[in-house]
DNA sequence: CTGTTAGCGCATTCAG
DNA sequence: CTGAATGCGCTAACAG
């Protein structure tokens, strides 16, 4: 049923409006002079012709695409069930569109697609990049210093040479005030269960358990897993086993983990939270499904996504941003039943 | 730092190889003839140029981007969760990718961002397009209508003007053959928690279970839920209440119903399964977080990405698919502790 | 206010 | 096998 309807161009528009076509042009980048005579015949004829630009001539006069990568590195095969991600992805989406931007999003979980989007980055595929590293390799991250496009990072680096500024969630902040409120409710015997090495939110989050316990911090107290999942905070547990008669409370490195040592706390029949107080991080979707109802540290993943988003912005707008700047978002406890 | 070194383009490459900068695009593309003493120079100049083709300029020459894009249609300002969806992105990114395509996904969750990816189609964005419509709301599907790229479903749609291929699970079977799982556990007092309405799928694993129920089935057996939360699972038990003493088995329409069934059905005091059988629908990571861990019915949503680019591979290189295609991939049941 | 012109960076004829 | 010429569809600078 397709008539192949030939490609229709802006010249076509501009005969059927008796116009030039440069005065189209001009009438559809809004800005300059055209006279509503012109304009109203122009607009009927687009209309009637069903006229869009194309996308691939505008971007290379014009030297610019008007769309934003947001792209997700993640372990190889792994696949992208992060609630938080989502939001972010949400937020972001929403403040760049408003902006003007096509956000899309790029996965890189294997090799070939981490090489693929480099060159992609490489070839002007987008004017700005959101950067997402849910993983270990940082390798993409590198891809971006050939290239004079602003990037902003989801996490602090670790890495010095990656200049690039960061948006990130205040870890060291919330673990530390979740571990007072432990402390402050008579918790005094505590353990932590810390997420995987590779992961700075994971090494920020332990630090700040650290500063709330000051001089009581003794490494025997903490427990360090491979990854974010149930499982590791269920091995968390049994790693603890035989001195979980002297703690009181669990801080854990995220919802997952703190789910994990719950349900293995009550299979070794210890009851959360009258004998052992367990918490968690992220407030996920989890937490609320967890029994007893996770008390957490929340943050808000949505404008972790729009704040990224606004600096971005602002970068493609020409706004000078200091190599390594990092904004800071602020968390918040949850109560709930856990602790 | 950044030295704004000037864009390099093919013919500066072909500058510093000494050829003409039609023989470097010819070595570029790969096909035709160019002499091995050129190719070594042409390799050279590029690796010491760092030279990346132009994507746009590329694009508009080509008449092809050499790009999918991936759109997920949801509810206004819901976010993406979904295992399920998040598995088929990433079959479907590897399939694009060994194919020599960049996979982009597009997010369409509010009116605005709706219409500015229906603009975007419309504007030759990509050279294929796989559409997931996790919403009630299909209006971006008759934007491609109008646009001459081929495009496949992730679900049968209920619209007939539609007659786009669609690649979906065979929802009806996979619910017909564990409500008959159950019968034959002689559990032969069901009842059924129905997804949304607007869900085609929801539709079709209804349909499965009046197949399976054949002549007992009754209405009053089902409950309507709003959407596939966990809280209108919890609804659905509270609704049958009365009636749970003579009820052995729930069949929901998903795992997150599921879940919420059994955690009412906890509440009131009854045994899962002992009592009253619980069966899901997705083998979601929920799934063996519950407790009991779901019995529930299995879709491979890694293949469910991998066929549909595949389809849309075959689509674009020409071969002909009737209007209305429709493949279906089989289920299978996972027998776990709740049914 | 509007028509004309010259590229944007590359693929692809067509000669040679 | 390779160089030169055209055009993809559009923007922007320039005259008028």
């Amino acid at each position: 049923m397709k008539t192949a309807q030939k490609k229709v161009t802006i010249r076509d528009v501009a005969q059927r409006a008796g116009v030039s076509y440069g005065t189209v042009s001009r009438y559809l980048n809004g800005n300059d002079h055209v006279s509503q005579d012109a304009s109203d015949r122009i607009a009927a004829a687009i209309d009637e012709l069903k006229y869009t630009p194309n996308r691939a001539a505008r971007s290379l006069a014009q030297q610019r695409t008007s769309t934003v990568a947001l792209i997700i590195q993640v372990e190889s095969n792994e696949t992208i069930v992060q609630s938080s991600v989502s939001e972010a992805m949400a937020g972001a989406n929403q403040t760049l569109g408003d902006a003007g931007y096509q956000m899309v999003t790029l996965i890189a979980n294997t090799e070939d697609s981490t090489r693929r989007i480099a060159q992609l980055v490489r070839s002007d595929f987008a004017d700005g990049y959101l950067l997402f590293s849910l993983s270990n390799d940082d390798s993409l991250a590198n891809t971006f210093l050939g290239v004079d496009r602003p990037v902003v990072r989801s996490e602090i680096s670790d890495r010095g040479d990656l200049p690039y500024p960061a948006v990130d969630f205040a870890n060291a902040d919330g673990q530390r005030n979740v571990t007072r409120y432990l402390l402050n409710k008579g918790r005094d015997a505590l353990v932590y269960v810390c997420g995987p090495g590779y992961s700075p939110s994971s090494v920020n989050r332990l630090e700040g358990f650290k500063q709330a316990m000051g001089e009581r911090f003794d490494e025997r107290q903490v427990y360090y897993a491979d990854d974010w999942e149930i499982t590791s905070g269920e091995m968390a547990a049994v790693e603890f086993q035989p001195m979980l008669d002297h703690i009181n409370g669990f801080v854990c490195a995220n919802d997952n983990i703190a789910v994990g040592v719950i349900n293995q706390l009550t299979r070794f029949g210890y009851r959360v939270p009258e004998d052992i107080a367990v918490t968690g991080f992220d407030d996920s979707p989890l937490a609320i499904m967890a029994n007893p109802k996770l008390t957490t540290v929340r943050q808000d993943s949505i404008s972790h996504g729009r704040v990224m988003a606004e600096l971005l912005l602002a970068m493609m707008r020409g706004e000078q941003v200091e190599d390594h700047y990092v904004r800071l978002l602020p968390t918040s406890i949850v109560e709930r039943e856990s602790a």
